[in-house]
RNA sequence: GGGGACGUCGUCUAGUCUGGUUAAGACACCUGGCUGUCAAUCAGGAAAGCGUGGGUUCAAAUCCCAUCGUCCCCGCCA
C-alpha cells in the first residue's frame, strides 16, 4: 500500500495521524530552511512541509523536487500555525510534516502549466492530452461524464432496460452520413462500415423480444467537424416495444430529471413543452430553438407588402423580429447582424428603429403611417425597440432571421446562462427534397413511422407527410432524435421506394432487415441522445472536445497519436488495397 | 468544396497596418539567498530570428505568392 489517504481528504479531524500520500508536485516553494510542496491528485491538493528538524534527509531530497514529479510522502498530519491556514483549499487547515519522501518518478518540465486556467492553445493541449487531462476542470468534465453515464445505466436498469452491445464492424447502408469503412482481409474487396448508429440492430432486438434495450453506444460519421461534432461520438441509445411517443417523452423527461439531480443537484421542470416542427420553424426559424429567451419571429408578409418597398413587395415571405430596447444598437452592430443573415442565405436585413420622432430607417420612407402603425401593432413594438426584417423564400426568411434572433439574444443578454430549458419538437416531415440529387431524402432516417393520418398522401404528396418523430432540444442544442419506427415490412418497402431505391438495391442493402420485420416485429420506438453534447451543456463548455478524453481536431486527426497514419505496403497488400496517388 | 481568424523564446502575448539599431513583456525554466509560504520573495541567468518555402527590396517578423497547422462558420452531418 503506497498511500493511506488521497490529497483531498485530510482535515482537522485527522490531526496527529501518520499518513502516506501519493501525487504530483503542483508547486514547490523553497524557503531555504523550509520547503513547501503542494501535492496534487484527483481528489485535491495537500500542503506538505519539509523541515530539516523533522527529517534532514527528506528536506535534502525535497530540494531536488520539480513540477509534476510523482511522490510518495509519509508524515504526520498537523494543524497549520495560527494565521497560515489557507481558506481557499479544502485541506487548508492542515499540512503534512514530511518524515519520508520517495520520488516515484521524475518529470520533464511540462510544455504548459498544469493550472485550472489554461493559457496553452488547444493544439498543444491535444498533443499532450494526458497533461491537459491532469488539469482540474478537465478532470471534472470527464468525471461528470462518468457520473452521467453511470446514472443513465442505473436509471434505465431500474426501468427494465437491458444493455446490449451491437457490432462495431457492420454493414454500409445508403442514406445518412458518409461511412467509415474497414477492409476485410478475409474477404478481399469487401468492407465493413462502422455504425453511424445502432439503429437496425436495436430494432432487431425489438423483433427478438428484448422489449426494452439501451446502450451507451459509440457512433461514427465521416463528415466535417464542428465544435459539437466529432467523427466518433457517444449516444445514449434506447428502444422499447409497444410504446407511443408519450411513453418516450415521459421516460426521457424522468431520466433527464434524474440525471440532473444525481449529477448536478439541479431540478428540472417537467413536463417539457411540446411543439411541432412547423411551429418552431415559424416562431424561431430553426428546428432546435433556444427557448431560454422569448423573442419570436413574426410573420408580417401581408403588412409588409402594403408599402412601396420593392424588395418586400416581391418577396414570398417577410419575417420580422422585435429587439427590445434595440434602439441603442449602432449601425455597425446592425451591420454585424446583417452579415449573419447573409451567411444563412438572406440577401439583406432591413431595420426600423422606433423612436420618439417616429420610425428611423433608410426604408421608413416606403411605408405610410398606417402601415407603420399596423407593423407596430402586429409586432407589439414599443418606443426604443429595433425591428428587423428579412424578406425572402419562407425557408430563408425563417432560417436567417432565426440566426439573427440567436445573435440578438446573446447581444442583448436575454439568455439565462444557468437555465436548462428542454423542448420536444415533433412531427417532422417524413421526407425532404434534395435539390442536388433531385430526389427525396428521409429527414431523420428511413425507418420513421409516418403519421397514420398522412399515410394516404405517401405517394401523392410525399412532402406533406409528417412522421412520428421527436427531437429533444436543450438550450438550442439538438440533444437527441427519436421516432416510432415502421414495423410493417410492406410500409417499410413503400418508404424505401419513395427514397428512390430500386427493388434490387432494397434487398441488397436492407433485405436482412425487411426479412426480420416479416417475423412478428412488434410496434416499437426509441430515441438516441448525444452524451457528449449533454455533458457539454451540463459542464458549461462550448465544445464537446472538452467532454471527450481523446478527441480529434477539426481535420479529423489525433494530434496525440498522429492518426490517421500511413500503413505498410504489407498491410495494404494483405488487404489487396492500392493507394492512388 | 467555400468564407474567416490565428501561427513570434517552453507557454501566453506585444511588435506586423506605417519594412530599418542588440525582437519586448509576463509566466514557466536554471543558479544562488532566505524557517511560514500558498500568484512566495530577493539577486542573477539562459532562452525565439518570427510555422515552412519562394519572391519584392539596399534591408522583411512586418509587403506579395504558395504551402502546412489549429480554431470558428457555411455546405455537409438521416
Amino acid at each position: 500500500m503506497k498511500r493511506t489517504h488521497s490529497c483531498g481528504e485530510l482535515k482537522k479531524k485527522d490531526i496527529d495521524k501518520e499518513v502516506t500520500l501519493c501525487g504530483w508536485v503542483q508547486k514547490r516553494r523553497d524557503h531555504g530552511g523550509l520547503i513547501f510542496i503542494d501535492l496534487r491528485d484527483r481528489e485535491g491538493i495537500t500542503q506538505v512541509v519539509f523541515n530539516p528538524k523533522i527529517s534532514k534527509e527528506s528536506h535534502r531530497k525535497a530540494q531536488g523536487l520539480r513540477s509534476e514529479y510523482v511522490l510518495s510522502v509519509g508524515g504526520k498530519v498537523s494543524p497549520r500555525p495560527r494565521g497560515t491556514e489557507n481558506k481557499s483549499l479544502p485541506t487548508g487547515e492542515i499540512e503534512v510534516l514530511a518524515s519520508k519522501l520517495e520520488i516515484l518518478n521524475e518529470s520533464q518540465t511540462p510544455p504548459f502549466e498544469i493550472a485550472d486556467r489554461v493559457k496553452a492553445l488547444e493544439d498543444l493541449r491535444l498533443r499532450y492530452r494526458y497533461l491537459d487531462l491532469r488539469r482540474r476542470p478537465m478532470q471534472e468534465n470527464i468525471i461528470l461524464r462518468h457520473r452521467v453515464a453511470k446514472a443513465t445505466r442505473d436509471f434505465l436498469d431500474k426501468k427494465g432496460f437491458i444493455e446490449v452491445e451491437t457490432p462495431i464492424l457492420t454493414k454500409s447502408t445508403p442514406e445518412g452520413a458518409r461511412d467509415y469503412l474497414v477492409p476485410s482481409r478475409v474477404n478481399p474487396g469487401r468492407f465493413f462500415a462502422l455504425p453511424q448508429s445502432p439503429q437496425l440492430f436495436k430494432q432487431m432486438l425489438m423483433v427478438a423480444g428484448f422489449d426494452r434495450y439501451f446502450q451507451i453506444a459509440r457512433c461514427f460519421r465521416d463528415e466535417d467537424l464542428r465544435a459539437d461534432r466529432q467523427p466518433e461520438h457517444t449516444q445514449i441509445d434506447l428502444e422499447a416495444s409497444f410504446v407511443e411517443p408519450g411513453d418516450i417523452y415521459a421516460l426521457i423527461e424522468e431520466m433527464m430529471s434524474y440525471l440532473f439531480k444525481a449529477t448536478l443537484g439541479v431540478r428540472i421542470k417537467r413536463p417539457f413543452p411540446i411543439t411541432t416542427y412547423q411551429e418552431v420553424m415559424d416562431r424561431f426559424g430553426t428546428e432546435k430553438p433556444d427557448i431560454r429567451f422569448d423573442l419570436e419571429l413574426i410573420d408580417v408578409t401581408e403588412i409588409g407588402k402594403e408599402g412601396d418597398y420593392r424588395i418586400f413587395k416581391e418577396a414570398a415571405s417577410i419575417k420580422g423580429i422585435r429587439a427590445p430596447k434595440g434602439e441603442n444598437l449602432s449601425l455597425k452592430e446592425i451591420e454585424k447582424l446583417s452579415e449573419i443573415a447573409l451567411v444563412y442565405g438572406a440577401k439583406g436585413l432591413a431595420w426600423l428603429k422606433v423612436t420618439k420622432e417616429g420610425m428611423a430607417s433608410p426604408i421608413a420612407k416606403f411605408f405610410s403611417e398606417k402601415v407603420k402603425n399596423s407593423l407596430m401593432r402586429k409586432m407589439k413594438a414599443e418606443e426604443g425597440d429595433l425591428l428587423l426584417f428579412i424578406a425572402d423564400k419562407p425557408e430563408i426568411a425563417n432560417g436567417a432571421l432565426g440566426q439573427v434572433r440567436l445573435a440578438l439574444g446573446r447581444k442583448l443578454r436575454l439568455i439565462n446562462e444557468k437555465g436548462y430549458r428542454f423542448l420536444w419538437v415533433i412531427d417532422f416531415p417524413l421526407l425532404e427534397f434534395d435539390e442536388e440529387e433531385k430526389r427525396f431524402k428521409a429527414m431523420h432516417h428511413p425507418f420513421c413511422m409516418p403519421k397514420e393520418g398522412d399515410l394516404p398522401l405517401l405517394e401523392k404528396e410525399p412532402l406533406k407527410v409528417r412522421s412520428k418523430t421527436y427531437d429533444l432540444v436543450l438550450n438550442g442544442v439538438e440533444l437527441g432524435t427519436g421516432s416510432i419506427r415502421i414495423h410493417d415490412p410492406r410500409l417499410q418497402k413503400r418508404v424505401f421506394r419513395l427514397l428512390g431505391l430500386g427493388e434490387e438495391e432494397i434487398s441488397f442493402k436492407f433485405g436482412f432487415f425487411l426479412e426480420a420485420l416479416e417475423y412478428g416485429a412488434p410496434p416499437h420506438g426509441g430515441i438516441a441522445l448525444g452524451l457528449d453534447r449533454l455533458v457539454m451543456i451540463m459542464a458549461g463548455r462550448e465544445t464537446i472536445r472538452d467532454t471527450i478524453a481523446f478527441p480529434k481536431t477539426q481535420r479529423a486527426t489525433s494530434l496525440l497519436t498522429g492518426s490517421p497514419s500511413l500503413v505498410s505496403e504489407e498491410q495494404l497488400k494483405e488487404l489487396r488495397l492500392k493507394i492512388e496517388r
